[in-house]
DNA sequence: AAATCTTTCAACCGCCGGAAT
DNA sequence: CATTCCGGCGGTTGAAAGATT
């Protein structure tokens, strides 16, 4: 079994691993008595333990709510956005999942989810796109799946996977876009990152970087391609015309279900939140006619029984102070 | 088959905040 | 108010299991 060998501390009580003759012991007392009054539980179930063992044992394990097993991909992502909205707060996060503990969604961020961002070249921390170095090395990788990006943008989506599968190529597009931007402002990162990518692995020149990315962003700027997101989506027009060399200029659609970082009229990255599917604002689409955005109404949603959720209701669950300011400015 | 390295996850630790005194 | 107690939380640990050499 897994975990720590038991032991004794100095005050004699039991430590480490429960047996299945104290879990007995513990399970029986709760469902007699209650857990209310933890320090003086392990004396009256007979148990040679700290209330805080017990407790502990009882919600992260005993408990018969508790679901147990492989995390389902809907579970996932759910994590993936909570965390993207809560940080750290794990057992916030563990009351939005049925059945899942706060360790339990603890262990399973930091042993699986965070690696898997990181390997989709996210940073795990911001939820935006990594610009460590350690990012660029699949950058051949990401180029051809960029390359794909254009056929997700014509086809409508039919499902929550298909939602989920554009909103990573959409993070990837972003790093892209910070990738050039490193290469084109900063002339020592850029020996640093072509060196670590090694001589004739790149698969273009810097030119030709650019009139991919360029030709790209123009595609991604369409009126077609607002409108074809799914409903629940946060989308932002672009007010100009790109040229060479502005690509940071681009904004990028912004799915609700994942957090991109939009760089806006070239000003800095703001993170936009990322949420669960009930939990995502009504359509906005910027105008640049008159410099703000406009509400719309959900077109769908793609949960079904989920109720639709204000823009005031979406709000509250926010604690971060930066996502609340940008959110405002686009109800405002 | 054995040794070594890596991953997993149950459990502990210490801090914090709210309730009780 | 000040202090103590206690439950809850997030970070960390470390043995077991699994993978690799």
């Amino acid at each position: 079994m897994m975990g720590r060998s038991p032991c004794c501390d100095d005050s004699g009580m039991k430590k480490g691993p429960w047996t299945p003759e104290e879990d007995r012991k513990l399970v029986e007392y709760i469902q007699r008595h209650g857990h209310g009054k933890l320090e003086a539980l392990p004396k009256l179930a007979g148990l040679n333990r700290y209330g805080k063992s017990c407790r502990l044992r009882w919600t992260n394990y005993l408990r018969p709510d508790i679901k147990r097993g492989k995390f389902s991909e809907e579970e996932e992502q759910a994590i993936i956005n909570l965390h993207s909205v809560l940080g750290n707060k794990w057992s916030a996060i563990a009351g939005h999942l049925c059945g899942r503990t706060d360790n339990e969604i603890k262990n399973f961020w930091n042993t699986h989810l965070r690696k898997k961002l990181l390997q989709r070249g996210i940073d795990p921390e911001t939820h935006g796109p990594r610009t460590d170095l350690q990012a660029f090395a699949n950058w051949p990788q990401l180029l051809a799946t960029a390359a794909n990006l254009s056929s997700l943008l014509i086809h409508p989506f039919d499902s929550v996977l298909r939602l989920q599968a554009e909103a990573t190529h959409l993070a990837k597009i972003h790093l892209l876009q910070n990738i050039f931007q490193v290469l084109s402002t900063n002339p020592a990162q850029n020996a640093g990152l072509s060196s670590l990518l090694g001589a004739g692995s790149m698969p273009f020149q810097d030119h030709q970087l650019l009139d991919y990315l360029t030709n790209f962003s123009c595609q991604a700027d369409g009126q077609a391609y607002t409108d074809q997101l799914p409903g629940n989506y946060a989308c932002f027009e672009s007010p100009q015309t790109l040229q060479n060399g502005d690509l940071h200029q681009h904004v990028a659609a912004s799915g609700g279900r994942h957090n991109h970082s939009i760089d806006q009229f070239g000003s800095a990255s703001t993170a936009v939140p990322a949420l669960s599917f009930n939990e995502m604002p009504p359509l906005a689409l910027y105008s640049p006619e008159k410099s703000s955005f406009d509400q719309r109404e959900c077109k769908s949603n793609p949960v079904e029984n989920s109720a639709t959720t204000t823009f005031e209701d979406w709000n509250t669950l926010l604690d971060d102070e930066a996502s609340h300011s940008f959110w405002g400015n686009i109800i405002d």
